[in-house]
DNA sequence: CGTGTCATGTAATCAGTTACATGATTCA
DNA sequence: TGAATCATGTAACTGATTACATGACACG
């Protein structure tokens, strides 16, 4: 029923696209669903083992005369109807986690330029963020025009935009709220350092 | 230097509002960080007791009459050092991920209709959370009027509030797509299903 | 008297990263 | 010859949740 580890779906997914070794997997996380999912070879590897084992997936040796050798995993049908079975499934909430809101949270005790600086690397963070995710939706639009699967990564790449564009706003918003504060502060104890 | 492990960060961070039993703090971490941190109490108790032996908090037993007895651990001026140090460093990024984004990047293999319905889930979903913030929001305005940890507060609350209207508005966008491509392949084969 | 909440804790388990080991091939 | 990349894998560890055990007290 509903899934506890979403690895081998993650897994699975990938070899929708076509069959790929574990190696040719880990890469395809980190170019192109590195900003929603990503996984370690020490997930990759064992979990593919698995999945063949349970019949979802089978494995071959390739060696192509003037490449190195490796191991090709391939969907097979009993692994696409349970990599289906779960799509349908409805997407359970994760857990979230933080850290720069937990500073913030905790802000009083570090100060208004300490806050400051974490909200300025914040936003350079963000900026360099949109820059890649507006390159990549070039790229895919170019690429893959006409791919039946081109308008869900286009969907799922207008949420990285989107919700960068949002905290790019909000770190503008909290910066100038905080360097106001900070103003007001030199004004009323000129010698005075941090809240 | 940088930390590894923030269980302990959070909860000395509680414990600079006052001192707190854990059960006290799983509350405080429910009803007020719930959206971007929280502990179980798996990690609290043992993690409690740990900074005790460390010497950053200290404990106390509490019995006070007609109430259950607790202990009620206090942040030691070694702890509140310890915890500044640790805002003043960079936030490290935190790995995301993100199960709906992964669902519907696959959505070409479940069909136009599941993905509709995936969004609708969502869209529910951010909308309750965005009356729940805008309540958090005016509650901690009246109830904590000239607390001097109100103003970094609302910055951590704005963000859910900024990320969430993005989020919505993401939903609203991507639906109006997949509801326009539905309603183009209703017309051109009235039967089908799905993508 | 049973349910709910207060309260503390641990053991088992799972999930996930990191570091390491190994070795072939390619390229400057 | 040495660095980079291709390629597979495992062991150790850390992080975190879940389930369970225990028990007091309050309230209806």
């Amino acid at each position: 029923m509903s899934a506890i580890n979403k690895t081998r779906y993650a897994l699975m997914g990938l070899l929708t696209f076509s069959p790929m070794s574990g190696y040719d997997i880990k890469k395809t996380f980190e170019k192109s669903l590195n900003y929603f999912w990503r996984e370690s070879y020490g997930q990759i590897y064992p979990t593919l083992k698995k999945l063949t084992a349970e019949g979802m997936t089978e494995s071959r040796r390739e060696h192509l005369p003037g490449q190195r050798g490796k191991i090709v995993y391939a969907l097979k049908p009993e692994g696409l109807s349970a990599f289906t079975d779960w799509l349908r499934e409805s997407a359970e909430p994760m857990r979230e986690r933080n850290e720069l809101l937990l500073k913030l949270f905790f802000g009083r005790h570090s100060g208004l330029d300490t806050n400051i600086r974490h909200l300025q690397e914040a936003r350079e963070k963000y900026l360099r963020q949109l820059d890649e995710y507006e390159e990549l939706q070039a790229r895919l639009k170019t690429e893959f025009t006409g791919n039946p699967d081109l308008p869900y990564w286009l969907i799922a790449l207008e949420y990285g935009l989107e919700i960068t564009q949002g905290q790019i706003s909000w770190c503008d918003s909290s910066l100038s709220k905080l360097e106001e504060a900070r103003e007001r502060q030199m004004k009323v104890e000129p010698s005075a350092k941090g809240v």
